[in-house]
DNA sequence: CGGTTTGCATTC
DNA sequence: GAATGCAAACCG
């Protein structure tokens, strides 16, 4: 039969380009979905027939499951369209380590829209990551899959590190206080203002893949706490809230409040095509402000200077190193709190007690 | 936490 | 000799 002939050409062809991955069994559901329609000729009007004999194009915007983040993504930018996660307390929990991980191309994406790391290499741009590797700590997995480059887009560097970074750190603190946090961030290509007066996309293009640099960078967080009791539990607007944000891909400083950044979900996804959490109910629309319900805080100069402090003193080898993060953090006329402290005494310790590196060249 | 670069070893 | 891997140093 010509339509079993035609199936089975299609679906081998969207087989070996997604490298037979899970990817690949749900796009061939598709296919298989429209071979169906097209075994019932009866059913379907003749001009439908003719239009679609080789089928419609594919979007490649199928969502994607991974370990602990969910994506679609988008082939013309080489960019995640959105990603999507589910923060716990729990989950944040763990030992993973990024120094484990290394960024790669997605081994789903077909290989004509993916991205490939000397795109980035070079650019002026950072690899960033939507879905964070920080949101990934209990599972070395998980982690490792948010190297995946479906998962990252051009980010300016000071973005990334700084006010793009407080944000996700943010979010990990909102799940100390809520029993259930969902994020989603994205990129956006946003119009601005020509000198004719009128509105006009522009962007630009990394490497050989033409990898979309992004003007802003979104994020949706959804927070909610569980019913306390039963009763409660119909009540689908217990505990939650949420916040939207659209930041631009440029360097940010510690004076803007992250309230600078909000709109509204609609605004949102008006800007982004997206409609965000479309089996809420009743709606999306009415649900309290996050930054009513919460802080909406990021963390200040002084706070994330101790921070990065704490991180530099637990991960110091040598008594050298050691001093260094502590004399630096002088310098900058911050003075130690009593967990860097406590961390600089036990880190001290822990290098006294440890054997020298005796040279033993021959 | 978020990144990059460099240098040196290994490997086919 | 190019490609890969890893540790260390660097920065905000």
């Amino acid at each position: 039969m010509a339509n079993f002939k035609l199936f089975r050409f299609v679906g081998g062809f969207v087989c070996g380009a997604a490298l037979a991955t899970g990817s690949c069994v749900a796009v061939i559901k598709t296919y298989q979905q429209d071979a169906e329609d097209q075994r019932k000729p009866e059913k379907v009007p003749q001009a439908q027939q003719d239009i679609g004999r080789y089928g419609y194009p594919l979007a490649g915007a199928e969502i994607r499951f991974y370990t602990n983040h969910t994506l679609s993504y988008d082939q013309a930018r080489k960019t995640p369209r959105w990603v999507a996660e589910h923060l716990s307390y729990e989950k944040l929990l763990g030992k993973a380590d990024r120094k484990h991980c290394k960024f790669r191309p997605d081994p789903s994406i077909p290989e004509p829209f993916t991205a490939h790391n000397e795109d980035y290499l070079g650019s002026g741009w950072s690899r960033g990551h939507m879905a964070p590797a920080g949101d990934n700590k209990s599972s070395q997995q998980s982690m490792a899959e948010t190297f995946y480059l479906s998962n990252i887009v051009p980010q300016n560097y000071e973005n990334n590190a700084g006010y793009w970074n407080r944000l996700e750190m943010y979010c990990r603190d909102l799940a100390k206080r809520f029993d259930d946090v969902w994020v989603i961030s994205g990129p956006l290509a946003l119009p601005e203002y020509g000198v004719d007066g009128k509105k006009t996309v522009c962007y630009k293009l990394l490497g050989k893949d033409d990898v979309a640099v992004p003007t802003h960078l979104f994020k949706v967080i959804l927070v909610g706490n569980k019913p306390v009791s039963e009763n409660l539990a119909k009540n689908q607007f217990d505990g939650l809230a949420l916040g939207a944000f659209v930041v631009p891909n440029q360097p940010i400083g510690f004076e803007r409040p992250l309230t600078d950044f909000q709109v509204s979900l609609s605004e949102l996804e008006k800007m982004s095509g997206l409609v965000f959490f479309p089996k809420m109910e009743p709606t999306t629309q009415s649900l309290p402000n996050l930054c009513d319900k919460d802080t909406c805080a990021l963390m200040n100069l002084k706070e994330f200077t101790l921070y990065l402090a704490s991180r530099k003193v637990g991960s110091a080898r040598t008594m050298v190193k050691l001093d260094k993060s502590m004399a630096e953090l002088m310098e900058k006329g911050i003075a130690p709190d009593d967990y860097l402290l406590k961390l600089y005494q036990e880190k001290k310790k822990e290098l006294e007690n440890q054997q020298p590196k005796v040279g033993n060249r021959p």
